[in-house]
DNA sequence: ACCTGAACACCGTTCAAGT
DNA sequence: ACCTGAACACCGTTCAAGT
């Protein structure tokens, strides 16, 4: 026996399924990466779902609450390699995930530095690092200024690399008029333009890892 | 000859002085400091100013212009120490001054990242720091390289340590509840839990400072 | 149990009007 | 030149009401 429900209005292209706090969830992450954290509200966010903005609430707590869902969301996609590598080669492998997940979703950074809280798909990922080095061999200490070490600089590049030189068509003339200004007064950043322009992220986050992993390794085993 | 004007209603305890773009930042500035930018609206700030929110605007473009500004503002109030030292010192006395701003302003990292752009303060900053490196001889590639990591660092620290774990009264009670669970979910972070709570951001961040100078310089000199 | 409509207390920003 | 008041188009969230 099926039972059909008839919506008389305004269905949009998709059709309707029932709502979860799963759906809810995975929508709010699609509008963030197509049109940005900033514009996303409960009432479009709704709509997007073909649903009054206040329905959202019957699945999820606040907008507070869905903003650390959506960060969990990520956090849970980064691949955690096998244990059986070697700490220096997980670690390799989990970075250049967690950059090509930041990468994919940059609204996450911003998100997290408004929210602060650690969700338990964040702490599941913190739990997994923090116990690569832990297993290593090392000791507490080391193990915190490891995770420090590597946290900043995972947010730091995803945190650059999505607010990067953003050269909007509009502001691009604006720019170019400048120029003459910007480069007389800011010269030798005006010798590095070139550069910064096209910035390849990925690489440059990694040429630091080495550094870091080296570095945490000559001053953490003794 | 002197004008008196006589203003009839709810002055607050401040004498009312004439608004100015300076004056505007630095009520904003302050504002931020005591609530959060997130509470930060033009209609308060106008409150704080003893002027309707409107009248800011005669000084201030936008709200993100003067989001810009405050960031601005905040980056000019780094030291930039005396060009003789050694290029070391050098980076880590503005790293020191760095953390120090950003403590006294954890806005700032926020703001950053949501706004991206850098203005003429922020710039004047970043053209110090990128000379720094341009003057101990690197070639543009390695200063690429330098600026990067030590952003990103910077970036990473400052972002962490105004997130870093915030215990409120609140939440405690219900943190205290969920604690078994927590321990037995995330072992290792239970294991580092104590050093996360009072984690000494300043120092924290000079070790790992350490270990990007180092890299830096065994990697770009040649 | 889940969805809705109206309402509340907020936003940023505009614009014509005042001085 | 600078400030204001009313208005517009938005917010997140509540609550009683519907099914």
């Amino acid at each position: 026996m099926e039972k059909f429900v008839a919506y008389d209005v305004d269905m949009t292209a998709e059709t309707r399924i029932t709502l979860s706090r799963e759906r809810v969830i995975e929508a709010a992450v699609a509008f963030a990466d197509e049109h940005g954290v900033e514009g996303m509200s409960m009432r479009k966010l709704g709509g997007e779902l073909g649903v009054e903005a206040m329905s959202l609430y019957n699945h999820v707590e606040d907008k507070g609450d869905l903003m650390d869902a959506m960060i969990d969301h990520v956090f849970t996609t980064i691949p955690l390699p096998s244990g059986h590598l070697d700490w220096k080669d997980q670690i390799r492998l989990i970075g250049q995930g967690a950059m090509d997940r930041f990468g994919k979703h940059p609204w996450v950074v911003t998100l997290l530095m408004q929210r602060g809280n650690f969700g338990d798909g964040a702490l599941e990922f913190m739990n997994h690092v923090v116990g690569i080095f832990f297993e290593a061999g090392f000791e507490e200490e080391d193990v915190h200024h490891a995770w420090q070490m590597l946290a900043s600089h995972t947010m730091g590049y995803a945190f650059q690399s999505s607010t990067g030189p953003s050269v909007q068509e509009k502001e691009y003339s604006e720019l170019q008029e400048r120029m003459p200004v910007l480069i007389e007064r800011f010269p030798y950043v005006a010798r590095l333009a070139p550069l910064l322009m096209e910035c390849a992220w990925d690489s440059e986050y990694m040429f630091g890892l080495e550094i870091v992993i080296d570095g945490l390794e000559s001053r953490l085993s003794r």
